[in-house]
DNA sequence: GTTTTTTTTGCAAACGTTTGCATTATTGTT
DNA sequence: AACAATAATGCAAACGTTTGCAAAAAAAAC
């Protein structure tokens, strides 16, 4: 094809008349050289339209540039993928790597059996790794983080682990949510998500703390153990009906898709959202505001996370230690509930 | 760190008393070297958990196995990238790749503002490149063509380009969503998407030919120009019924998220769907079928197309040219319209 | 037990950069 | 004008693989 004979560095400093360490540095805009020869060199590059050959760079600097991201579903493949919200963070990340100079490699937790430290680090084709998602399944990362790899983790980073996490207060989170409700008048309030999740549990816990210092007893029956795919959510609260008919009056969703499938069992049966339940959702997605009636849910910053995520990665470049990092979230009252 | 000095080829090969072609080719389960032999530096190399330098083997071999992915995100930076559609591409696109021993490397549309086809190929960055969304530019699709670099595009394959193009059948999803609502007693149907767009203009020109076909007059009144994305069609619709009332009684939405806009603005007002308006969406993203009412759609089938596209790409690795390939798509029909 | 054939291994040269050090050109100082 | 100090460039050795070709070892043929 066109790949004939690329134009190589060498063949650019013969073009030129300089040498190739010249070159290199003149495109590294090394000041080194000459302002002038820089300015020129880098002129001629992109009249031919050369590009360093990143292969040839990486080999030599030992640095790829690349991080590595991966989405660490859970067992069922297709449902989460297609979480909004994890794939917003996906977005987030990729922008605020690209703005320090950096590529994301996009891996999902099934592609490589072997450990992930090792395929990514250990081959050269990141220079880090972050993972979306704790989930439920921390052995993988906790085997990355023992290779002392670049890691940070998306997930719950008061779940005190051995690598740094960034997340949201997840607990103040469920709790917000929980007090919400209850200054909107709901009087038996229903957890719907997986209290094994890492980052549910933690809502879990907010919930109950909630409960409790509202005075508010807890009930086994209003936890609603189902895993965090709006499908599932429908389902549940629609068998939970039919099994002991309305038998709450608030939600509290461990995400805004478990809320979106809760609310169309809800809908579906005309039962009035607030009026006969209030429901607060967890993220904020995109559709949020968009649902109807549109959404009350904690928000989650997606956009500084993706770029703390990023500045804690690049602080083990340097060999600095990472910290987890906690992120404020935000109540965002709509019309999924009453008005307090 | 850790990385001190990592194992290299040479220091395996050394380890195992034999020479560094012999470990190059076993690891490569290349058949010259005798199988016992192999096994036995297979073996080795796991247990000292040794991995290739990839950095150096793709110098060496010219060839990355790694296909870049672009989200050609269109102006209006934010919302788009919210797409749960274009998502759902880039996991199937994940998944195919992975399948076939690639990796992907995500990026978007802002990100080179350098032609493409010399910063992601000419810098041996990836071996190929797969566009997501035709949309509305499509003039740095044009110049990475020129360039022949191996590239396949997710866009409109009617759209005869001069490069290879998968995907759906639009003319012939806007002519039946539109024929679906005309089957289901709808009589003045409302274009709602961006006519501009690629992939969409086509769903408009199917949305025309249902009516012609149906002596059905075309009004300039029943085309709504809008952005796709929900945001920009709940407003659109809420201007139109201010300004007009309800001036129409079925909606052919240019997306799923379109059709979400639509939906609450018309839900809002009392409105009902399906029997005061009609509805089809297009897409068929995960919570289609969890909207209330559930969503009549015109699916695509991401999940196949990715795979052609993957198999299109590769075949231009081998030389070969590829051909645009359409994707059948489908009639789901749920509850936002009434039934037949 | 040679010779021929086949199988298995090793040698050494690439692939295209970057960079420590040596060298040359330029400027400043006396 | 000679020397010192500084700025700008070039030399050449890496980085860690892969692979054509030669060589050695093993098997087969006579």
């Amino acid at each position: 094809m066109a790949n004939e004979n690329k134009l190589t560095l060498a063949g650019l400093a013969k073009l030129a008349g300089v040498s190739t360490s010249t070159v290199s540095r003149a495109l590294n805009d090394n000041p080194l050289i000459k302002k002038e020869t820089r300015e020129k060199l880098q002129a001629l590059a992109s009249e031919n339209n050369f590009s360093l050959n990143r292969a040839a760079s990486r080999l030599r600097t030992q640095k790829t540039n690349v991080v590595a991201v991966i989405l660490n579903l859970t067992d069922n493949t297709d449902q989460s993928i297609s979480d909004p919200f994890l794939l917003k963070v996906v977005g987030d990340l990729n922008q605020a790597l690209n703005q320090r100079g950096y590529e994301l490699l996009l891996s999902n937790s099934f592609m490589a059996t072997q450990d992930w430290a090792n395929y990514f680090i250990g081959s050269s084709r990141a220079d880090g790794i972050i993972v979306i998602g704790q989930g439920k399944s921390t052995e993988k990362i906790e085997k990355v983080a023992k290779s002392n790899a670049p890691l940070v983790v998306w997930g719950d980073p008061k779940a005190h682990a051995n690598y740094a996490v960034v997340g949201s207060n997840n607990e103040l989170g469920g709790y917000q949510a929980t007090e919400h409700l209850i200054n909107t008048g709901c009087k038996r309030i229903l957890f719907l998500g997986d209290p094994e999740h890492a980052e549910m549990s933690e809502r879990y816990k907010g919930y109950g703390r909630a409960l409790k210092e509202y005075d508010i007893n807890i009930s086994d029956e209003l936890t609603l153990a189902c895993d965090i795919t709006s499908k599932v959510a429908y389902e549940k609260i629609g068998d939970l009906i039919l099994d002991k008919g309305l038998s709450f009056d608030g939600i509290v969703a461990s995400s805004d898709m478990v809320a979106l499938g809760a609310l169309k069992a809800l809908k579906e049966r005309y039962i009035s959202i607030p009026n006969d339940v209030g429901i607060v959702g967890f993220d904020d997605i995109a559709m949020a505001e968009l649902f109807h009636p549109s959404l009350t849910t904690i928000k989650q910053n997606t956009k500084s996370a993706a770029k703390i995520m990023v500045e804690q990665l690049l602080a083990q470049f340097n060999g600095e230690k990472a910290k987890s990092v906690v992120m404020d979230i935000q109540l965002i009252a709509r019309n999924s509930t009453r008005s307090i």
